[in-house]
DNA sequence: CTGAAAGCGCTTACAG
DNA sequence: CTGAAAGCGCTTACAG
């Protein structure tokens, strides 16, 4: 729909007025091909013929071959595109989410790719899923709802694949343990006397909806991240309320453990599912006068590591995120070598269980 | 260097099983131009045509015209960089960076553009730099350094738009007045009382090299952002004591505090050439049992909306952060627009002074 | 080590 | 409203 519009000041048989690599061959006295390889070092070129190339490249003020040239002679645009299901504001503000955008970064950019950020807001017109350039597509976010984009990728054939997301035919994955591992701290809590315990989940919903989970809303949710969370820490504590936030944010983890506090006063230990809501939990416990881990115990999950928060080691689940981020990419450009696609499998994280201050036997009630 | 391997799964004069647009037109009978309107819908054809093709694509199970084909067409790749100077965990901790990324995604994707992010780090080869397809480019950070990336794009003739970057032959800038709105912030203190002022800048060599503020580091650094800011404050306090700090975080404040308070323990009233760096000094106040504003008062930059702190009303300059992205996006698209590049100018934004709570009158001593 | 040729898949004047 | 033709700028077998 909206596509870059071409006005008119381009080709048409003319010159576009830039410099060409046929321009550079000739200047130096060579053919295009020579040419070409002087610049890929891709073949064999005598070191003089290269010199005279690249001396006539500069003669000629040649900024080297055109990308959009290469691109569609070779198959490849050297892109590799991340989708958030978020606009950037929101997704950003999750130190984990730009943890393991520099994971895939990093992989990418080793390979000589670089990396097209596609933003998968329900309000706006696929946009550059439908036309933009890529060999490959990541997928990532709170994954309540990726069909879309998903939809429209697989129509264009683009290998995808998805960071902790429902498994999708067709789709390479990267998922951690979350449901072990959360169970794992569930235990904890539960070996250390807990009973009542309140659980503060991610958003479970496109609309981010606050609010106690009811029977309805979980299973009108298909949130991959925070029902497996949520399955974890009600395989210990099966009739644990649940309040849900709507957001990764310190802020959402105090309103929502405010709510919890009000609503269930007997609970001794809050399972948050996030660091960030786990930290806004403890901040409003202390609002209350509620001592951590004295009065009450706070688990989180992440292992983030929040700037401004030295003061205290929080009981968490360390998963390896940036690690994450790297499987993705590897998985993504490996899908590009590999046109059988055969050899690549599903990466499984394992994550693990730290226990901080933030946790401690119940207050003998 | 490190480019996109071809492999050999791909084209040399055969097909390379995708379907083409080509094909679509011959399975529904009509010409490839004719193909080519029904999916841009940029020229006229008969509903039924349209449907005829549309049809076609469906059985042919064709995804859309190619966008590397396209791109070399029309000579638009469809395509912005944004080029940050560091890694992206790095340059993605700091909330203005995201709300301005968040700025630019807004207006470039409602123009149909992706947005492509780069890093020029120093360690690395110039990566997408030099290879990936764009159109224009956007060019942020502390903006220590720039220059290499700014050198490659030249050379490619890719239009380039700085923002808080030192001015530069053929780059649109988008800046705002900060040396003023600091002076402003600065004369606040000044008027309240206070004589005694120290200052927590931002990085200012690409090292990020933490510290005093000596005489020689100030003569060889080129860090744009942090020396304007700096001029703003000295232009009140021409002697006020500097600690440099190694980034925009709240620890970084926390560090630069504690080192400015043990070392000019008089000074009644720090200011900070950011939010978070401002909320460290805070801290690293309340943490020595000096009050804020009673013993200490605080002025940061930026008008941060910091998640988890709520309690108080720093006392800073207010930047519109994302529109400058808006506008930088603006005049990116502007330069693909207009060959001419003649109607562009420079866009220089105004900072408003927002008084907050952490700022008062220094104790009578 | 170098050159001539073909063609990647599309879009756009142009002519009808 | 539709079709035939040209060409965007490059890379890659292939032949020498």
């Amino acid at each position: 729909m909206t596509r870059p519009a071409n006005d008119d000041a381009t080709p048409s048989g003319t010159a576009t007025g830039r410099t060409t690599l046929a321009q550079v061959a000739k200047r130096a006295g060579v053919s295009a091909s020579t040419a070409s390889l002087a610049f890929s070092g891709s073949g064999p070129v005598s070191d003089e013929t290269r010199e005279r190339v690249l001396a006539a490249a500069r003669e000629l003020d040649y900024g080297g071959p055109d990308p959009r040239a290469r691109s569609l002679r070779t198959g490849r645009s050297g892109i590799i595109a991340v989708v958030m299901e978020e606009r950037i504001r929101d997704g950003f503000t999750d130190p984990m989410a730009i943890a393991m955008l520099d994971g895939i970064a990093d992989e990418i950019g080793a390979a000589g790719y670089s990396m097209l950020l596609l933003t998968d807001s329900p309000d706006r017109e696929a946009g550059g899923l439908r036309d933009a350039p890529m060999d490959a597509a990541i997928l990532f976010g709170c994954s309540t709802d990726l069909d879309p984009a998903v939809a429209v990728l697989g129509q264009r054939h683009v290998p995808l694949v998805g960071v902790e997301t429902t498994p999708r035919d067709g789709m390479r994955l990267v998922n951690s343990d979350d449901r072990d591992t959360v169970a794992e701290s569930a235990r904890l809590l539960s070996e250390l006397g807990h009973t009542r315990v309140g659980i503060i989940t991610l958003p479970l919903d496109r609309a981010r909806t606050r609010g106690p989970l009811t029977a309805d809303r979980l299973t009108a949710s298909d949130a991959y991240t925070g029902l497996e969370r949520l399955a974890g820490a009600r395989a210990v504590f099966p009739d644990a309320p649940a309040m849900v936030a709507s957001g990764s944010l310190i802020d959402e983890g105090m309103l929502a453990a405010r709510r919890l506090l009000d609503q269930h006063p007997d609970i001794t230990a809050i399972m948050a599912q996030s660091d960030l809501l786990a930290i806004g939990a403890i901040q409003a416990a202390e609002e209350r006068g509620l001592s951590v881990p004295g009065d009450l115990s706070v688990v989180g999950f992440d292992g983030a590591r929040v700037d401004g928060l030295t003061t205290r080691t929080l009981t968490t689940v360390v998963q390896p995120i940036a690690e994450k981020g790297r499987a993705a990419a590897r998985l993504a450009l490996g899908a590009l070598a590999d046109a059988s696609d055969g050899e690549l499998r599903d990466e499984l994280f394992t994550s693990i269980l730290r226990v901080g201050d933030t946790t401690a036997p119940p207050r003998a009630s």
